[in-house]
DNA sequence: CTAAAACCTCGACCTACTGGAGGTTCAACC
DNA sequence: GGTTGAACCTCCAGTAGGTCGAGGTTTTAG
């Protein structure tokens, strides 16, 4: 019998985050001690394993609750959780490319930072300068 | 004087927004007309703008606030906006980084999906098996 | 038996917005 | 001057995914 505890510390799991998904319905309600302490079988631990790698992975909660209700039930297509993580990889593909033009950007800005007075600061000074950002959402008098 | 939907549609911001920026302090209290709505003048756009490319960029709004208060008092120095810059970027490297190591292992576990049934799919075995995983918060008993 | 570590519930807080209800004001047109 | 409809107002609640703390109980080792 593994408390929370034990739990949290194999999986690298806040204690509360623990509960939380219990709240949330990701993990059961375990059984308890006379005291009214949670206690886990392997079973859980394996689940709660599952839900953070699969945190990790960037799956959102919702996600995960897919991936285990298929879980669950072994008979169904594997076509579900292979379309529920080709969309996964989609948003990573996403975030990559935008985060990719930020940092482009950062580094361009850093590098042209002068030392000198905020005043003069490049940094500044770019954030500031908006004209390239605007005619993005210019749809007023056009 | 602008109306702060046209703040909104000039910046792309919702106008919800434009007022949570005033709660929380990165938009001053604009003048109001006699009925009560916001007007705004063109300092007010322009600091909006600035938030919100700041926002694009990933900048936190409390690291916002700073970059407003150094740009608000522009004989200080500008290694402050150029270290607020350094620490934006090193978290979107990072951010990067690990965004990668995501992709490959969705692309790795999509790869060997078979298109059975749920109790042969990779994807969920992949998610299941945490045997990688665990080391790294093995602390205990070790 | 005692002390401390781990556990319990409940509720508030975080970021950065977003949405809606229900009501008022503005600007244009007739 | 009146009317209409878009845009505005305030206030409240909710989102994701937790995190923290207060105040109290249980478990376990010595």
């Amino acid at each position: 019998m593994l408390t929370i505890g034990y739990l949290a510390k194999k999986t690298g799991t806040k204690v509360q985050t623990i509960r939380y998904y219990e709240q949330v319905g990701l993990m059961p309600e375990p059984g308890r001690t006379d005291g009214g302490q949670r206690r886990y079988g392997d079973a859980e631990l394996d689940r709660l394993s599952f839900i953070r790698h699969a945190r990790q992975l960037g799956f959102s909660l919702d996600a995960i609750r897919e991936l285990l209700d298929l879980s669950d039930h072994p008979a169904r297509s594997c076509e579900e959780a292979d379309a529920i993580a080709r969309r996964q990889l989609k948003q990573v593909e996403q975030r990559v490319a935008r985060l990719e033009v930020l940092r482009l950007e950062l580094e361009r800005m850093i590098e042209e930072c002068s030392g000198g007075r905020a005043a003069d600061c490049r940094v500044l000074e770019v954030l500031r300068d908006h004209s390239e950002c605007l005619t993005d959402h210019e749809g007023i008098g056009a």
